[in-house]
DNA sequence: GTTGACTCTGGACTCGAGTCCAGGGTTTAG
DNA sequence: CTAAACCCTGGACTCGAGTCCAGAGTCAAC
């Protein structure tokens, strides 16, 4: 189950092969181990390791942010775990509500949309534009 | 309430002066008009819009397919308009799921995290690493 | 009517996130 | 044994999304 080879794991997880050795230099994936060769060994965390990572790049969340996902439940120090996991959640909160404004407009769009308005009666951008004078 | 300069633009909306500049470059955001200096002149709208992109962003949106959500009320044909929305729509969808997934994954870790776990044991990876062998 | 803040254009620069070689070794199927 | 397919490192290249000038014009207020 484990030993798989960089070209199989790229496969399996949806990413480029060069991708997978970028995000090695970054810091985000590490090979299981190497074979004699040096050929790089890896195992199915390393799949989902990978998956996850494609999956928040979508959702906006920058290399540097998604190091900081992974490796908050492996520290030691829980306080700061809770604390960073904290900060996290409540961004990731927003975000949810600001999809789900959108999704809110694009249904608007898509079920009543007269076809004749002009771009400030966008269902979208009104489900948007409001608050904060000062972000 | 109109007529308000780039300066003043850029601080509602809460962007760089020269990223205003950029996007108008890149057709996302265009001047109400122009003052007889060349000045650009800007409304409520533009201070909308730029709120709109700028969350839009964070969302993991590319410019390309904000100017396309932004477009999309602005259409004449009205089946093609819900097909767009539509498509959009189950986007918006699916990265709603993946955000709320991720967010049970940090709510496990800030209220249950035992502090011991491998890696593999990380609520988040848990929370994503699912399905899909061929993406 | 000059000073300081604001704006213009055009182009160069940066930075994150890859992507693409070149010039080699390795593994495996036939 | 050898061809085809795989993998290695290091470095150059690209592309989106800004960011930062230079050199020059405009506006407000004193």
């Amino acid at each position: 189950m484990n030993d798989i080879g960089i070209g199989e794991l790229a496969r399996r997880a949806g990413v480029p092969i060069d991708t997978v050795r970028y995000y090695e230099r970054n810091r985000l994936v590490l090979p299981a181990g190497r074979k004699a060769s040096g050929y790089r060994k890896y195992g199915e965390a390393e799949i989902a390791r990978l998956r996850f990572i494609r999956r928040a790049k979508t959702l906006g969340f920058s290399l540097d942010e998604i190091r900081e996902l992974l490796t908050l439940s492996g520290k030691r120090d829980i306080a700061q775990i809770r604390r960073s996991a904290q900060r996290k959640l409540t961004d990731v909160q927003q975000r949810i509500a600001e999809l789900e404004r959108i999704r809110v407009g694009l249904v608007t769009l898509v079920d009543q949309c007269p076809g004749h308005g002009r771009a400030a009666d966008c269902p979208i951008l009104q489900a948007l534009g409001y608050e904060e004078d000062r972000p």
